[in-house]
DNA sequence: ACCACGTCTTGACAGTGTCAACTTGACACT
DNA sequence: AGTGTCAAGTTGACACTGTCAAGACGTGGT
């Protein structure tokens, strides 16, 4: 077991407003913990596996302990895939900026993060896109709007367009991450 | 209804529900009313709606009866998709047998039948194609094929061309079926 | 000093999946 | 007849989960 307690880099959510109250209290930091803890489990072991009683396990505190940083279990999940995407977005921009100036490249390397991301964390990805976290992820969308804006591919309003390939990406990356593909598309990543 | 299909290989040939009064110790066909019972759970509470014991209370049997036909949760969950599987192989059936010589035509309706079903029953699409059901769902894909080599889309092997309408119907449904589209594409509905 | 509040703990309750052992019914056989 | 086998259904139990109610701990404010 590593990292289970006092995890003090700027592990996730640190772009959640103040509406969620402090943080840094006894334990250190039990709510970046968790979400850390959680990522864990979700990686191995599926969406069931990301139980309360599980991450107060893997933070070493009692088993109701994580419910005064996440009002239930839904608002956990919620936290954790607002990690992914948090992770995605960072990725995203990583392999984006090498490119600033050919638009089309950086929407193909954003489809490839957002593939590659389905094809590393199955788990991760279904708990992104198949669960209550419905509000969370709108960032990952504005931001490949604002890609295709900025490509020209789209005369006029750039969201149908954005919406065409959002899809198209998301289709692959769900059929990836359902296990329903093998390598049929390997010869897409450079 | 379309329940009883071939869910019965097991129950000793006859045992047809004959005066299904019941009061009768073995149950008609428990495990089509399982399957039956399974998909209404489904369709208003979700996949977590779906518990063994819920099935169990809805036919009126004891909790563990339905264990006796699934060996474990995960088996009711494949049977369910199953039959929402074959719910949606039907109405693309229904839907294409119209246009029998306009294979393009009937890849749009089949999408549509897709498209259309994830957004009445998101619930079950979601168990469909977010769980353990992997196996499950071969038939639709290999319609899809089918339909594509016979349309003239593609040169040569037509798994490719299936693979990408394929993605992109499945990413406009999940995003449907997870509610994070509204109404931008009812234009395409005729 | 004191008190308040946020943090964590203990303890409990209702559901759930799943196993073991038992009972019931329907068939086949000699 | 009787007997046996076996699928189908029952009760009961165990471990696990989410969630609530009180109480204990420690830190900060006054």
């Amino acid at each position: 077991m590593d990292a289970a307690t006092k995890t003090d880099d700027r592990t996730a959510s640190s772009a959640v407003p103040s509406s969620l109250g402090g943080d840094a209290y006894h334990h250190g930091d039990l709510r970046a913990a968790c979400v850390a803890a959680g990522l864990r489990l979700v990686d191995d072991g599926g969406v069931d596996a990301l139980t309360i009683r599980g991450v107060a396990r893997a933070t070493g505190v009692s088993h109701t302990a994580p419910l005064h940083h996440f009002r239930d279990r839904d608002e956990l999940l919620a936290a954790v895939a607002q990690a992914g995407f948090d992770r995605l977005m960072a990725d995203a921009q990583v392999a984006i900026h090498d490119t600033p100036s050919d638009p089309v490249e950086q929407i193909r390397r954003y489809a490839l993060v957002y593939v590659r991301g389905a094809i590393g964390s199955p788990g991760l990805f279904r708990l992104m896109f198949g669960d209550a976290a419905c509000e969370v992820g709108v960032e990952a969308y504005q931001m490949l709007i604002d890609l295709v804006a900025r490509s020209g591919l789209a005369d006029g309003d750039p969201e149908p367009t954005a919406l065409l390939i959002w899809a198209q990406v998301h289709g692959l990356a769900s059929l990836y991450a359902e296990g329903k593909l093998g390598h049929e598309l390997e010869d897409l990543e450079p």
